[in-house]
DNA sequence: CCTACCGATCGGTAGG
DNA sequence: CCTACCGATCGGTAGG
């Protein structure tokens, strides 16, 4: 019986899986933002990597099974900038400048997710649905508690957390609507920029950019 | 021969035709809102009017020409406000704090419309598409031209009219994602509370540009 | 993982 | 403006 040795093989088995799923992913990505969800057959996605359609039935169960995974990938990012920034042990000043600038950053580098993300909410089956706006919710119970943070400290003038979360939640968010790659603003620009405003609008006090 | 008077039976019947498309449209928005526009089908629109198809291609030449009709109705509510505000005599600040208030409120009495165009822009034709992002481009600059005028009397501390137009818009229109009606928040809260952030935002003190 | 196909769905229309 | 239908599209799979 030539049974392989656990470690290496399965490990390049994986690997290789791995890579398949992800390159699926990046075409899909790419269809899906450009003409929509419903508008692009598994054939077009297939075709773009020069394959035919059962290779993606090989990796992914279903249509919908590859729009949730872009789906979570869109809020995950996200929640990786909030997270990273929770923890620190600065001011809810600081915080939030710092979560300004990665949370730009998280929705301009994953911008076609976070469009699809938008748009492909319908489409999603039921159980991905509910998991998926749980890490919405999730984000924005934790971008309040830092507001409300703030608030308590005296640095923030504002009197609605949770409103204020959201104008921030969709003032970022809504950068993938017009950010364009390579046009007059860099990346570092709109995180400064926004970032700048957002702090501008809870502290109520100048705020020089960086 | 009896030839009608022109003015009644020609009111009239135009009256019975905006009727039914009015009601169609309503029909549509509720459907394309709850299950998206690929997911509706016309027999389904049809049929929540105790209608069949027929009926709507009496008065639609299209299933899209729906969804144009949807999308800019959604972003004209959002270009009154505006151009509601910008030729008044006050100052910037004062004509601020209004569109923030009537922005607010076009876009949530319209918030299903303002979802559908959101997510089914790649569902509009070309000459639809083309015609509702200048109307969006409109807005974009009007609202920019108003920063600027705030910016040069003073009264806005920002150093990119154009971003903070970007960031504003973002803010009111992210709304509709969030937006209940019948929840905690009225309306009127929730416009007074985003005007009063937008003003927080604008009216910084002077920046030292990096 | 390819070729080839099926089965269902649905926008749009003919005919009355 | 209804009944009835067509024609195309496409997610998913059988068979190899």
């Amino acid at each position: 019986m030539a049974s392989t040795p656990k470690a290496r093989p399965a490990g390049i088995r994986d690997e290789v899986a791995a890579l398949k799923r992800a390159r699926t992913i990046e075409a899909a990505v790419e269809l899906f933002y450009e003409h929509g969800y419903e508008n692009t057959t598994l054939d077009a996605v297939a075709e773009r990597m020069g394959v035919t359609k059962p290779f993606i039935y090989a990796h992914f169960s279903s249509k919908t099974e590859l729009l949730a995974e872009i789906c979570s990938r869109a809020i995950t990012s996200s929640l990786e900038a909030i997270d990273s920034v929770i923890p620190l042990k600065s001011s809810p000043t600081d915080k939030m400048r710092l979560l300004g600038q990665r949370f730009v950053t998280a929705v301009l580098t994953s911008q076609m997710h976070m469009a699809i993300f938008s748009r492909e909410e319908k489409n999603l089956n039921p159980a991905d649905w509910e998991r998926i706006n749980d890490m919405r919710r999730d984000f924005d119970r934790k971008l309040t508690g830092l507001i409300n943070d703030g608030i308590t400290s005296g640095e923030f003038k504002l009197h609605d957390a949770r409103m204020a979360a959201l104008a921030i939640g969709g003032m970022v968010s809504w950068a993938y609507v017009w950010y364009r790659p390579k046009r007059r603003l860099t990346l570092e620009n709109v995180s400064e920029e926004l970032s700048a405003m957002i702090l501008q609008m809870v502290t109520g006090a100048p705020q020089p950019v960086a």
